[in-house]
DNA sequence: CATGAATGAGTGTTCATTCAT
DNA sequence: AATGAATGAACACTCATTCAT
């Protein structure tokens, strides 16, 4: 196993590790065992377990923000691309578990320092801010102060995942689907 | 200080650190020295600092599901009920940030028993759920699957309550309290 | 055994491992086992392990002090006097060589936190101050700058326990005995 | 850099670390980054941090022995020898302060191996010894147990090094390096 | 020779819990 | 009921040392 798959693998069951058990729960003595390096390697790579989480969180939240990014286009049509947009975020959400649930319980605790989830959530708000600027501007959607419009998505997002993640199969479902997605675009719509 | 003035101090101290501290940063020790009694008086009115939170959940639960119940009234017109509703449990969450607070950290943390979680989520939505079929059979509200309604009502109200605990003086702007229901509303109404 | 004698377990135990083994070879483990407590009753009394250092280095300091100005009385024969305190000193410790053999390793030693060997160290020294400075005036001891003096004597003391605590034997003997107080003396002496 | 540069620097930083730190709380790590190599080359010049600080030991006790050595000449006045060796060797601790500082520290310290110390000591007391051996056969100095005069020199030259490092403009007093040297000798005087 | 990632035994310290008073 | 000293298992983290490159 080379270095980088080393830091790789203690990347991987930490969070496995946290999410199913929480973070204090978790040892970085069980985290360094299940992902087959010795303690002290843990801590070569991460200077303390906090560290290990924040950049966890931070990772995740990037890789989250890449995926989004990189599959969504602007046509024009808004409605269009909100749904578009709502469905690659579930469906990030559906194929990564794991990372999901771990925002589900990191995103509001203490374990994660605030200036780093202020960081993360930055990153993603501020692409969402321009979009619901713009539809503002075309009409389309209410004029609501931007930054509750911003976090009541963010909570219908929180929600909607909950919801698919507990009950995958309702995910296939189009009635579910669509349900999902008209909550969330009539909350905002002018 | 009797008995009860005891437990009582042992709670509340126990909310006030929890929430600023974290469950695992917060040591029984520093609760009973904080609330003014012996470490060992803490585990005589709680047999593990588990039970504590999962008292605490649970007590505060019952006191948001008490407060709203008991300030709300069904006249018929229901929208009218739903901004009246709304605005008593964000006044609510306003006025007990704490407690507020508490739910926002711990209802996705592992630190509180689930089947506790789970027990204090129905009594709430069992009262939220009729609502929602009231609406539905009388056809103001959309027929969406109601799970998926209950689980998007509960994140639309930690989102504007995180919003309004952290922006206080939005909660007088009628633009902002208007807007915060409008979207709740508007996410579910046929 | 009560609470006092616990505390006074670990201090004794601690003087004779730190000094056989060392402050950095001797874990706090080893002192509660051999002293026969839990490994959490030494940070119960001690908040820290250089804590109980620093504690076990004042305490002693004060116990030689003590015992020293209790047995010495100033006559006026200033020789006399010296005399009488350099066997009571010498005495000492020859009585106490663990005590004595903490401070030949620790007086130096980083292990101690500088201020408190500061403060031991003026608590003796303000005593031989006085007696230093009297025999000058009186014209009995040559008036060399006093803090070198002190520091002389201070050199003279830790060398000769030094040496008769290595070899004490040499201490019930007349000639060993008179030598060192000569030497002693008639480095001061005007 | 080439080896003997890199094995310099090793030693040089050591000698800081260990004299400003103490021996335990300075990590291998440290002092290899500190002179600027990796970690595993400390290893590669010392086998252990054990033989390091013993290595280090035994030749600066060389370096001070060959630094008296070489400046002293015995031109038949003793006392006026003794003088100049006096007064050479305080120059040597005042223009090593580091060094110096270092003996003090460690020479009655466990860090040091004792079979090194003993080594170390030997060393130079057995020039010493010679020259108060001469002394006492020319009826200058007193007749008092070999042994013990070497301790009391010794101590006495630890005091005067301390007092002078510590307030290094006494040195350059005429009324205090007379007076240290006053001391010192009469103390051994017939 | 030199490197620095990897190791894992060992450390000081914490803390929920117990129990004699 | 209330106390707080005592407990000891568990923890995060360190560090001298090794060894593949």
């Amino acid at each position: 196993m080379s270095r980088i798959d080393k830091k790789q693998a203690i990347l991987d069951t930490a969070l496995t590790l946290f999410v199913s058990q929480g973070f204090y729960a978790t040892s970085t003595a069980s985290i360094a065992k299940k992902a087959g390096v010795a303690t002290g390697t843990l801590f070569h790579h991460f200077p303390s377990k906090e560290a290990l989480i924040n950049h966890l969180y931070l990772s995740i939240k990037q890789e989250f923000a890449d995926a989004i990014q990189s599959k969504i286009s602007q046509k024009g049509e808004l409605k269009t691309d909100a749904q578009n947009l709502w469905q690659v975020a579930i469906n990030w959400a559906m194929e990564n578990p794991l990372k999901q649930e771990f925002f589900q319980q990191y995103s509001m605790s203490p374990s994660i320092a605030s200036e780093v989830r202020l960081q993360a959530m930055n990153s993603i708000l501020g692409f969402m801010g321009q979009l619901i600027k713009q539809g503002q501007k075309a009409g389309v959607l209410a004029d609501y102060p931007l930054s509750l419009m911003l976090e009541s998505c963010h909570g219908q997002y929180l929600a909607a995942t909950r919801y698919f993640i507990d009950n995958p199969t309702s995910w296939k479902d189009e009635e579910y689907k669509r349900s999902s997605f008209a909550m969330f675009w009539n909350a905002m719509k002018a």
